[in-house]
DNA sequence: ATAACTTATCGAACCGGTTCTATATCAACA
DNA sequence: TGTTGATATAGAACCGGTTCGATAAGTTAT
């Protein structure tokens, strides 16, 4: 393999001026360009990205910190992350740390050892003190809501949402509601702001039979869904912490022939159309097209993206299904 | 921020005992070592891995050429390479091409140019001369047949399996069937497959009002539906060219109350057993983990890997259910 | 006593780019 | 005719690691 000395030397010209037709840039004659092209076909030479990023000390890589590759929220943030960091000539690594916090360090180290330029947070379970004393490091925003913390965020107000789509419901006139939520211990208190909602909106308490926690797959959906009515054979609801775990609900209600039962999912996902129950689309889409591109803001921004509830089965709304299905295919 | 240069001034060692201290290997006596190491507390040093990368000649990074980021199979494919990845301490890339070919070429040359170690092409649009043309770059393997070109290569069988697949739907005195295969131009011709597995079974060409083109999402599986029940009447199968596709369809066949008709998909995800419907899984996952493992590999080795009819609906096979959830949630 | 190892360390070369500074030529301008 | 600015090129320093070869001291075996 040939580097740029080896053309410098069979070219007859020097290195800075074989580093300038590489680059397409400067100044350099018409025949030099030719010499040197002419040196370059017949070495076979072909650039070396690695040195020219540690010459450049940047490498043009992003690393998305995600805890579930395999999980659809993450994979419709993560794509969208990548989507955007692509049209800037940037290439996204996937970084799946399970919730592991060894983990997560472990890849804040990665952007301190210069193995990214930048550190995109879809979730986490350190803190965001620890991520404050990495950004010496180099860059870092999260697709949650960052507070106080002097870290650029792009996110949906999540309590505002499920406010409002309670709100839909109470105004319906359903009262019977069980509510899914995710890991409790969760830092991004997702869990935390569902039952402050239902609080806000009802003036009481959620009723512990009515509520499931460490909800996370369609089958937490299934067993989540018989919980309930064993509990409460009245229930008219259920107000689910994401798509999959919706399917899962409806699966269990066409099974036990329920199908009076209202589902609400999150996130919008194709399966939510497909199976027809209403979803909050929190617009990872846009979230997570603003995390890249505050990546390199020089300064601290946080961005709130409003969220839309999307009313399908008994809640629908009159909307139009071309426009839907553009929605749900990007 | 200060180099192994500055660490071995303050220290008053040597670069290279340095390095050996950070790479902990070598000959260091146990006050050089803690020198070195306080030396490198009090200048904060943090190595760089871009210039580890350029000296050592190994990014550990391998890229994942996928056409589609957002769909399912690719999705599930690039999980598991990236799972694989990872456990050998490799980071993966995604690269979307939207099967463009030009596209897929500049991501070769980023093999060309060391920005990876290696390259595994899900899919592709390019000839597999192109793909052979690079290796000499690096290591490149692909997640389909190869047939007698020499890349290596973890795929399954799509056409025995579909004969299978089929055989069963005539055993059990399925005639009226209706077909959705991908883009035609794909090169990896499961379309062509596809058609050339339903001649074999049933000893005549399909008919092309029940054969759907350039099928790739759930509409394309309610479009589908909605032309073959126009054609025939008597439909009684939808053979799909995926999961999501199949879901398209059932939803459609429920539209038009028409739960007579069964539905095949393919890759088993789980909407297919929240839909309640048969699907062909063609072991993504170790498919995956095989291209990954195959890539550092000293010969060229192909691996067919046997893919698995699971029958649901009217064709459901006495099955452990706790299996399959194991079998859906990896 | 000396050969043969093991342990410990250093310096320099190397990986392959980018970029700053210096130098030189030539044309245009006053 | 000297000054200025654009064009063209070279050389060296720099980015920050790894690693080979040389040297030397201490230990063990014969």
């Amino acid at each position: 393999m040939s580097n740029i000395r080896d053309v410098a030397k069979v070219s007859g010209h020097s290195i800075s001026t074989v580093s300038r037709v590489i680059n397409n840039q400067g100044y350099v004659s018409a025949k030099t360009q030719q010499d040197i092209e002419d040196a370059m076909q017949s070495l076979n030479y072909q650039r070396n990205d690695m040195a020219r990023a540690l010459s450049l000390g940047k490498t043009s890589r992003v690393g998305i910190v995600l805890p579930y590759i395999n999980h659809p929220y993450f994979q419709k943030l993560a794509d969208s992350i990548i989507s955007a960091a692509f049209a800037h000539n940037y290439q996204a690594t996937l970084l799946q740390s399970n919730y592991n916090q060894d983990q997560e360090i472990y890849f804040l180290d990665m952007l301190k050892h210069h193995a990214f330029d930048g550190l995109i947070f879809t979730s986490r379970s350190i803190s965001f003190d620890k991520i404050v004393e990495y950004q010496k490091f180099g860059p870092i925003t999260c697709c949650e809501n960052t507070f106080d913390y002097p870290i650029s965020s792009a996110f949906t107000d999540r309590k505002d949402s499920f406010v409002q789509a309670l709100k839909v419901l109470k105004n319906s006139g359903y009262t019977h509601i069980g509510m899914t939520v995710s890991r409790s211990e969760n830092t991004s208190q997702s869990a935390l702001l569902t039952t402050e909602a239902y609080r806000e909106v009802f003036g009481e308490e959620i009723n512990d039979q009515l509520l499931f926690r460490e909800s996370r797959t369609m089958f937490d959906g299934i067993t989540a869904t018989a919980q309930f009515l064993n509990y409460d054979k009245k229930l008219q609801v259920i107000f689910s912490n994401g798509d999959e775990i919706a399917a899962g609900a409806m699966r269990q209600l066409q099974e036990l022939h329920r199908e009076d039962v209202e589902v609400i999912g999150q996130e919008n996902l194709p399966i939510g159309f497909l199976m027809n129950f209403s979803t909050i689309d929190h617009r990872l889409e846009d979230i997570g097209e603003e995390a890249f591109n505050l990546l390199f803001k020089d300064e601290i921004i946080k961005k709130s993206i409003p969220s839309k509830f999307i009313r399908r089965g008994k809640l629908e709304d009159p909307t139009d299904y071309e426009d839907e299905i553009d929605e749900i295919l990007n």
